[in-house]
DNA sequence: GTAGGGTTAG
């Protein structure tokens, strides 16, 4: 043993040594990394206590209640075991156990791992209660491998056992390990209670393979049993039906619920808000108020995020105003769903607001407010916040970096971004392939498509359709036949069912005037049954949101939207505007595409808007695939002669229209 | 001694 080691480590350390004498090395732990934490945790833990052997020589506490009194103290009060193994005290249950809620309360792994040690040393070696909650603690302080360790030693394992494991598991992100020590337990003869049932309901929630035949078997147990009454299982077979995203037979056992509680609400919301059906969460908050359930940060948070998914700014404002009068505080899981909320629905400003008005910010509302500057086209902005955020010295992540160079890519800060890049190894991130998609896109938006290649080339990691995708929308920008017909078979390779690269591969062709091509991708696209997504547009007015496909003749407004469009249309080319025919498919003839293109769902969209606002009000339209050049140009004359600020929203960004022209400088 | 619900990118 080392002879630097004070006198007072060097108790830790005896207490080790009692710990291995009864066999503790059978633990996860090596008896080197054990012996380090004993040494530690000695040290580190309770700061009340001064140096070395001089608190032992002023603290001979012959009273028990005194020193039981010691364990208010800040910290785990592991010092205490010092004192037992002096003969001062009689470790009985009720110390143990403090002593494990206490680490179990502070997520303390290391302490946690000696009180353990110690009750080995003790007659509560062999004791089931004291090793169950010996089992949680483990599971609490997020190590499933102690508490596997454990688990398997355990001679004698009744159903608190098994549960806590099956819960560790399922809280960790393991649940086919949860899964699988059900029937294990079954066969041991022991049947599962209400705790049981609902961690594996959540289990079973996180996978959906086979049918999810794993949740719908345990359903059917737990109808037979009548476990399905208790709120709690009742609240995770919602959950788990809504994280298959089967949201009709989750809303089937909510209302089947006798008794409800806000978590039962939660969980349906939640799962409205996952498959973005942003009104159907609203309305279910309303009818959760008229019940008289007070929503909580859980609530707010899913309507957020549904909100943002649906870009209802307004809604979404009516549930800001909702949260502020209920008192509730403004913290960071729920401020960065709403600042989300208003940087996706068109609102930069407000976002701010509110990272600015958070309680703390975490590196989710630095993300997401960089997310926010960077879809709304403000590059510099981003990057300034972005120095910002390494100057006050707040630790990066993956997600930062991708924030950070997506702004680059889309600003066409071309060295800023391959900085970034570079940057991302001193803060020990390891670029991810989204990391590499986004320096191809940096490197094929400035017209760079050699570089790009190579850079695909000498990629670590082998580079998937999204990669090949980046440069195939490099090549279309620019006109790259060749390259792009090249990328275009990688992608078709790697994802035969992506209907966008066909659609992209097929243009390229079409715009260079080589339609046979043009005709045999389309085929191509055909016969694999690869579909095209329908293009919509929504726009909200007045708290209701109204949608709208391409050439739409079964719109109650359809007259006045057509007989605006054509108003606008003759307006705008007045100033300059001419139709970019080349948007449209091939085989129309130019009269026919140009009528085609007047009635791309955005324009109709921007032409029911402006016959319902109030003129000089801002427009808001979302859409559901990117705008198309021709869209582009004409919106941009409409923001001059109407004088209107028209923010469109497509998959990949906002584009701010304001005075003939777009905050993406025409590059998106 | 064991249980259910929420965030950022693409």
């Amino acid at each position: 043993m080392s002879r630097h080691i004070s006198k007072s480590k060097s108790k830790a350390l005896y207490l080790y040594k009692n710990a291995a004498a009864v066999g503790i090395q059978k633990l996860s732990l090596s008896a080197a990394q054990l012996r380090t934490s004993a040494t530690r945790a000695s040290c580190t833990d309770s700061e009340e206590i001064s140096e070395g052997e001089d608190w032992y020589a002023s603290h001979i506490i012959q009273d028990k209640d005194l020193l039981r009194k010691s364990l208010h103290n800040s910290g785990t009060g592991l010092h205490v075991l010092d004192l037992v193994n002096r003969g001062s005290l009689e470790a009985d249950r009720t110390l143990y156990n403090k002593l494990l809620n206490r680490c179990t309360q502070m997520g303390r792994l290391q302490q946690a791992r000696i009180v353990h040690a110690h009750i080995l040393t003790s007659h509560f070696k062999d004791d089931l209660p004291i090793h169950n909650t010996i089992l949680n603690m483990y599971v609490k302080c997020g190590s499933l491998e102690d508490a596997r360790n454990l688990f398997d030693q355990m001679p004698c394992k009744d159903l608190v056992t098994w549960t806590a494991l099956i819960s560790g598991y399922s809280q960790y992100d393991r649940p086919q390990d949860a899964l699988v020590l059900f029937p294990q337990m079954l066969l041991r003869g022991l049947e599962p209670n209400q705790f049981t049932l609902s961690s594996l309901f959540k289990a079973a929630g996180a996978v959906s393979d086979d049918n999810n035949k794993h949740g719908r078997q345990l359903h059917a147990y737990c109808l037979k049993y009548g476990f399905d009454t208790n709120v709690y299982v009742g609240t995770s077979l919602v959950d788990m039906y809504a994280r298959w995203g089967h949201m009709d037979e989750s809303q089937l056992i909510f209302d089947s619920l006798e008794t409800k509680n806000e978590v039962s609400w939660n969980a349906l919301i939640a799962g409205h808000a996952r498959k973005a059906q942003g009104e159907h969460a609203l309305r279910l908050l309303g009818k959760m108020l008229r019940e008289g359930f007070k929503p909580t940060h859980f609530t707010y948070s899913s309507v957020f995020t549904a909100c943002a998914s649906a870009g209802s700014m307004e809604q979404g404002k009516w549930v800001h105003a909702h949260m502020i009068k209920s008192g509730a505080k403004l913290v960071a899981f729920v401020g960065n769903t709403l600042l989300d909320m208003y940087a996706k629905s068109g609102s930069i400003e407000d976002a701010r607001k509110v990272f600015d008005r958070l309680v703390r910010q975490d590196i989710v509302s630095w993300n997401s407010m960089l997310t926010g500057y960077a879809q709304h086209g403000l590059g510099q902005e981003t990057v300034q916040r972005f120095e910002e955020l390494l100057r006050i010295g707040i630790q990066p992540n993956d997600i930062t970096f991708l924030c950070v160079l997506t702004a680059c890519s889309h600003a066409g800060l071309l060295d800023e971004g391959q900085y970034y890049f570079d940057l991302m190894k001193s803060y020990n991130i390891e670029p991810q392939i989204s990391h590499y998609v986004t320096i191809v896109d940096l490197l094929g938006r400035a017209g760079l498509l050699d570089r790009a290649e190579k850079f695909i080339r000498e990629m670590p990691i082998e580079p998937t359709a999204a990669v090949w995708g980046a440069l195939l929308g490099a090549c279309r920008m620019h006109k790259n036949i060749d390259l792009g017909a090249y990328a275009a078979e990688r992608v078709f390779e790697l994802d035969p069912h992506d209907s966008g690269p066909h659609v992209l591969l097929s243009n390229i062709y079409a715009s260079a005037g080589r339609l046979s091509d043009a005709a045999r991708v389309r085929k191509l696209m055909k016969d694999c049954g690869v579909k095209k997504e329908p293009a919509c547009s929504w726009v909200e007015i007045e708290n209701a949101v109204h949608m709208f496909v391409a050439n739409d003749d079964a719109h109650p407004q359809r007259v006045e939207i057509l007989h605006m469009w054509e108003t606008i249309s003759g307006k705008i080319k007045e100033i300059g505007y001419v139709p970019d025919t080349s948007h449209v498919l091939f085989f129309v003839d130019q009269q026919e595409r140009e009528v085609k293109l007047q009635y791309h769902s955005e324009k109709l969209a921007l032409a029911f808007a402006l016959l319902n606002t109030t003129p000089g009000s801002t427009i808001r339209i979302k859409k559901n695939i990117r705008v198309c050049g021709d869209c582009h140009s004409a919106i941009k004359y409409v923001s001059k002669v109407e004088g209107r600020e028209i923010i469109v929203r497509d998959t990949n960004r906002f584009h701010h229209f304001r005075d003939g022209s777009c905050s993406c400088r025409d590059y998106w």
